[in-house]
DNA sequence: CTAATACTTGACAAAATCAGTCAGGTATTA
DNA sequence: TAATACCTGACTGATTTTGTCAAGTATTAG
C-alpha cells in the first residue's frame, strides 16, 4: 500500500544524478539514463516536468545538459515529488483538487490528515544534499532508536 | 500521490462502525452500508479479507453481524489496512513479496525504506480506541513531538 | 552557414490496478 | 422451514500507470 509511482522515484534518483555534478557541469540525459538504468524517452517526460517547475535548468546544445536550479540542500524530495505525482493526498477527501462532501461527520479525516502532514514534512526534510552524504541521510531519516550503525558498506561510492 | 484505495478506507471506516457495539451488539452488513454509505456487496468482500484475518468475528443467522475479535485499543489502523492492501511497500524494492535488484547501489533504497517506517510506525500506533474517543486520536495524531498519553483502555469507551 | 548535439512537446497505447457488481452459495435460528 | 445474514469467486468497465514515438526547437562548433 501507500506506494510511490515509478515516475517519482526515478524524477529523484534523476535529480541525484543532476546534483552530482552540482556546481558547474552539466549532466545530459543520456548520461542520467545509463548510470540509472531508465529509458532516456521516459526521462525526458520527467526532466521537462521538472524543468517547468524551475527545479532545473537545462542548457541547449553540444556540451549542454540539466543541471540544478539551486543548491541541493535547497531541494527537498517532498518538492520533486510534489510536481511529478502531485501533494500528498492520502484518499481524495484530502487533494485540494477535490474536496470532501462529508468532512465533519468522517471519523478518519483527520486521521488520513494527520498522516498526510506527517509524510509530507518528513519529505521536505530530506534534501539532495542529504541524498549525496549518506551519513546525513542516516542522521536525518534513521528512525526509532536502533538504527545506529555508522560504518557504510562502500556499495554506493562514486563511480566518477 | 501515495494515496490510499477505498478498499482500505472502506475497511477502517467499517471497523468502526463494529466498533461502535462493543461489545456485545453485532453490527450488520446493512447498517454499515447505510451508515458509510458504501455498498453491501462491496463491503462483504472487504469484511470477508477481515474475517479471515482474524479482526472480525462474524455471527450467522437472525441478529447476527460482525464483532469485533478484540477490543478496541488492540486493533490498529495499521493492522486493517495491511490485511487489505498489504504491507507498507513505497517502492516495488521494498515489497517483501518483489525485492530489489540493485539495492546496494540504491541511494534512494534507505530513503524509502525509512519513510516506509515512519508510516508503518504511526499506523500502528493509532487504534480503533483511538478512533472511538477523538480526543485520544488528537493527542496520539495531533502535531508531532506531543505524544505524552499512553494510557490504553481508558479511552476505548463511546464517543457519540 | 549548417550540421550535430541536446533539449521539448504532445499524442498515443499496452498493461496493470482499482472499484465495484453479480449470482449463486452456506449457516443459523425464530 | 423460511427468513435472515454471512460467504465466495468470477467478472468487468474505468482509471491510472508506464512507458514509446514522432516531430519538433534551440544552441554552438567548425
Amino acid at each position: 500500500m501507500l506506494r510511490l509511482s515509478t515516475k517519482g522515484q526515478y524524477g529523484v534518483r534523476a535529480m541525484y544524478e543532476i546534483a552530482r555534478g552540482y556546481p558547474g557541469k552539466p549532466t545530459t540525459i543520456k548520461q542520467i539514463a545509463q548510470r540509472q538504468d531508465v529509458s532516456i524517452a521516459y526521462l525526458e517526460q520527467i526532466l521537462s516536468t521538472l524543468r517547468r517547475a524551475g527545479l532545473v535548468s537545462s542548457i541547449r546544445g553540444p556540451g549542454g545538459g540539466y543541471v540544478l536550479a539551486a543548491e541541493p540542500g535547497e531541494t527537498s524530495i517532498g518538492a520533486i515529488l510534489a510536481e511529478l505525482e502531485g501533494p500528498v493526498a492520502i484518499t481524495s477527501c484530502l487533494d485540494p483538487a477535490e474536496g470532501c462532501a462529508r468532512v465533519d461527520s468522517c471519523v478518519t479525516h483527520l486521521l488520513w490528515k494527520s498522516l498526510g502532514e506527517k509524510i509530507q514534512s518528513f519529505l521536505n526534510t530530506i534534501t539532495l544534499a542529504e541524498l549525496l552524504n549518506e551519513e546525513a541521510l542516516l542522521a536525518q531519516a534513521g528512525v526509532k532508536g536502533t538504527i545506529r550503525m555508522k560504518g557504510k558498506t562502500g556499495a554506493g561510492d562514486r563511480a566518477e
